[in-house]
DNA sequence: GAGTGGTCTAGACCACTAC
DNA sequence: TAGTGGTCTAGACCACTCA
C-alpha cells in the first residue's frame, strides 16, 4: 500500500478484527495516533473517517472514537457483493451455469436501463447458480458492447467481473440497488428449483465504471428462502 | 448552514437537483471552486466528496467532477427510512394502529440484541401499518428503558423517531440492517392482511445513537408486493 | 481547564488525462 | 505541457466532554 491513510485504516482494522484493541473501548487520541504513526493529524483523520463509514469506529466529539462490537453481526462485503464472494461462505462449492449467451439488439426495457440508442448491442447473459445440488439464484445481465466486446461461455461460467476488472481493466466504481419482492415469472419456473415458494426476491443492480458511465444492468432473482442481504445505512444530519 | 463545507454541498446539490447543472457535465474544477466561494481547496473537497459519497457526482482523476444522472432512479432518502418518510410518498394518509405496548422484562432473544443483562427492561411496541385500507406492515420495535423512560400511545401513533429526537434529545446516528424473507408467523397472519401471500420481508434494525450506544432492534415485517428497498453502495477497492 | 474531535487554511508534490 | 484530482503537511481556532 503506497497510500499512507490506507497503510494505517488497514493496520488499525486489522487489530479491531483481530481483538487487539477490543470493543466499546477508545482508539487513541488523534494526536497520539499522529505521533504513533509518524504523520499529520489530517491524514489519521482520513483513516478514522474510513474505519467510521466501514462500520468499525464511532466517533464521539469531545470524548474520542468508540470501537464497535463488530462480533454482533455477520458483518457484509461491504459494496457490491458478486456471487462468487457469496459462495465462498458456502460448504459445498457452488455451479454456475450459462443458459443464455447473446449479443442482441436492445430491447427497450434495456435500452432505457442503459441509456442507449437501438442501434448499439448489448451482451444478454442468463445464468443458474446451483447451490447444494440446488438451482436457487437466476442472474440476467446486460453489458454495453461498446464497453466488452467479447465474451464467451467460460467467462460467464467463472466471473465476469473477474474478467471486467483484470483482464479488460475496467473498473468498477459503484452501484445502485433496488430490492423488491415478485410472483416467479415462467422462466424463473423453468430454470429455478423453486421448491414450492410463490415469490422471487429480485435485486435489480447498476453499475457504473470508474468514469461514471454506466454499462450494465443486472437482475439477480432468488429463492426467498435463500435470500439475505446486510446493510449499513449512516444517517445523514 | 454554519459550516462552509455543508453549504457548499447543499448550495451545489440544489444545483443539480433543479437541473441547473445538467447530468453528465463537469462540474467547475476544484481550483475554480476554490475561488467561487472564497475558500480552501480542502473545504471544496470535503463538499464533493459528500456530493460523491451521496450519488450526485464521480469525481475522475485527470478530468473533474462528472455529474450523475439523477432523474433514471427514484432516489432514496439516504440512511434510515422511516415509515413516514416511506408515506408521505402515497396518496391516501397511512393509519398506525398500535396493537401492544408495554414495559417488560427482556426474553433472551431482545436481551441478546440490545446486550441487555436480564434486570433492564424494554419497550415492546407493535404497530400495524395500514396504507389504502390494507394492513400491510407489521412493526415490532424494542427500546432500551435506559434512553427512553416514558412512551405513550399517542407518541407510538404518531412517530417514536420525532419523540426520540426532538423531545428527548436523543440523536441517532446509524444502523445496520438486514433483509431477509421468511414464511408468515401465527401472528402475522392475525395482525395483517396477507391477502394470500405466503412470504414477509422482514428488515431487522439495530440502531445506534450519537455515542455508539446500542439502543433499539425493530423488526419491521412487510408484505411482499408492497416492498421496496433501494440502495446504493459504493465499491471498496 | 485539559483533552477530545470538527473545521479551515495555504501551500506542496504527485498521478493522471487530454491535447 | 497544462490542467485535473489525490495525498500530505503543520498549523490555527472552535465546540464539546469530563473531572
Amino acid at each position: 500500500m503506497k497510500n499512507k491513510f490506507l497503510a494505517i485504516y488497514g493496520d488499525i482494522e486489522a487489530k479491531i478484527k483481530s481483538g487487539d484493541i477490543k470493543p466499546d473501548t477508545l482508539l487513541p487520541s488523534e494526536h497520539e495516533l499522529t505521533d504513533l504513526y509518524h504523520t499529520s493529524r489530517e491524514t489519521i483523520r482520513k483513516a478514522l473517517h474510513l474505519l467510521s463509514q466501514n462500520g468499525y469506529i464511532q466517533k464521539v466529539r469531545g470524548k474520542g472514537s468508540v470501537v464497535i462490537d463488530i462480533n454482533k453481526f455477520d458483518f457484509p462485503v461491504s459494496g457490491l457483493v458478486s456471487f462468487k464472494e457469496l459462495a465462498q461462505k458456502m460448504d459445498e462449492p457452488p455451479k454456475t451455469i450459462v443458459s443464455k449467451l447473446q449479443l442482441r439488439k436492445p430491447d427497450q426495457f434495456v435500452r432505457q436501463q442503459l441509456n442507449l440508442s437501438s442501434k448499439e448491442h448489448v451482451w444478454e447473459v442468463i445464468r443458474v447458480r446451483e447451490i447444494n445440488g440446488q438451482k436457487i439464484i437466476l442472474d440476467k445481465d446486460y453489458l454495453a458492447q461498446q464497453f466488452v466486446p467479447h465474451l464467451t461461455e467460460v467467462i460467464c461460467a467463472d466471473s465476469i467481473y473477474n474478467y471486467l476488472e483484470n483482464e479488460l481493466g475496467l473498473t468498477i466504481s459503484f452501484a445502485k440497488k433496488e430490492i423488491v419482492v415478485e410472483e416467479p415469472t415462467e422462466e424463473d419456473e423453468l430454470l429455478l428449483d423453486l421448491d414450492g415458494f410463490h415469490n422471487v426476491v429480485i435485486i435489480k443492480n447498476y453499475v457504473y465504471l470508474d468514469d461514471a458511465s454506466l454499462f450494465q444492468y443486472t437482475e439477480s432473482r432468488h429463492r426467498p428462502d435463500k435470500f439475505r442481504f446486510v446493510d449499513f445505512a449512516r444517517r445523514i444530519h
